[in-house]
DNA sequence: CCCCGCTGTCACCAATCGGTGAGTAGCGGG
DNA sequence: CCCGCTACTCACCGATTGGTGACAGCGGGG
């Protein structure tokens, strides 16, 4: 698939024969969706459009039309691609550790979470855009990004009872807010509230406060 | 202000004679400010331009480029604007309560900033520009907003002193963070992670587990 | 074998964008 | 009264956008 995509790319400027490309619809396909992939977590969705994933894809315009439908079609199929983000991130084991209370699960996935979404450019564009705009392909987008999240929790969770007497839907959502926020405008501006986020041990006292915060409400 | 940009918009497509516009330098500026300030309100950055704010201030592209030097300029503009955001926001009295503790500080101010972020379009909207844009323009102005809300937290701190063994810096900072998001995703989704930010009956839900969550760190 | 269909390319469309230079219209001072 | 300064408008530029129709070339089935 990678391949695909960089032989398609190199293909418009690399010198000497026209390298003439295979005639193969399933590897176009591909090379379509990866570049989409690519030039939304790397440009964000500003410049997210036909000619720009085109440009990128090595391909007409036109194929985008023919294969997804238009950008609507080529966004779903991102959103459906973006089931397999459960799958590469949950760890088979829990590390050794079991038998949690809720409080130690509760931390243990925020900092999980915080983790993933540094360092997952193209579920942080997504994130942007879906508290930009609300269009409907923007709306469908977030619905698959959700379930994905929804569905990690609840792999992560377990058979974990929540504790009685607190909302944890609305804890949790606070706190996941926070976090996804967080990631956000660090990897806009460096900082959040005043808090440079951008070492490592900056990245370790947000840590540390975020740890404090659940502690708190999960004891 | 208000009058003159109402004036102007309607300007275009009012019927009858053509309504001749004044010749008043200081209020077409102020117009176009006005307009400007709309726009980013109500549609967002997305389509935040040139074109869009000339036609929508009811005058010529030419006369923004003129008098403010272009778009950065108004941009600057709106950012010095920001100022008056902080006057707006400070009741003048603790409301009847004084000598809080820390905790029952940052409650209040975790309530206020919520809401006062829930009835502001406007700051919604250059929020989001923050996080989804990185050039000189954005960062100018989210300097402006960074500093209007640090300055209104200062104000409305008094002269508390925070609490030891807790670093608050960070703490806070994730707590604004998880106020700002919320609103944004309500705004943008009408929910966050799954939690649904709609009814009045649904802030509540989150302002009561805000709070929990505040009570949690700061006792 | 030829022909039809599928893959891919190219040329073109109207609309809009940011930006500029030239020209018009009205107010105020001499 | 008239002239000049200034507020303001208009027309145009090249670039880019999303979108469409026509065409080229390879390959497999009749």
């Amino acid at each position: 698939m990678l391949d695909e995509a960089v032989n398609l790319e190199n293909s418009l400027e690399a010198g000497g024969e026209p390298e003439r490309r295979v005639r193969d619809r399933g590897a176009t396909e591909r090379a379509i969706l990866a570049a989409a992939k690519r030039l939304l977590a790397e440009e964000g969705f500003q410049n997210f459009g036909i000619n720009a994933v085109a440009r990128r894809a090595g391909c007409d315009k036109q194929l985008i039309y023919r294969y997804y439908g238009g950008l609507d079609g080529l966004v779903e199929a991102i959103g459906a691609d973006l089931g397999t983000w459960v799958k590469d991130r949950i760890p088979e084991d829990t590390g050794g550790m079991f038998l949690l209370t809720y409080g130690d699960l509760m931390e243990r996935l925020s900092l999980l979470l915080l983790d993933a979404l540094r360092d997952d450019p193209l579920m942080r564009r997504i994130l942007a855009w879906e508290i930009s705009e609300n269009t409907e392909q923007v709306r469908r987008l977030s619905e698959a990004r959700s379930k994905a999240l929804a569905l990690w929790l609840e792999r992560m969770r377990g058979s974990l009872t929540p504790p009685k007497g607190v909302d944890t839907a609305a804890v949790n959502a606070i706190v996941i807010a926070a976090i996804q926020h967080l990631v956000l405008a660090a990897s806009a501006g460096g900082q959040c509230a005043g808090l440079s986020l951008k070492t490592s041990k900056d990245w370790e006292k947000a840590a540390t406060a975020l740890k404090r915060i659940v502690r708190g409400v999960y004891g």
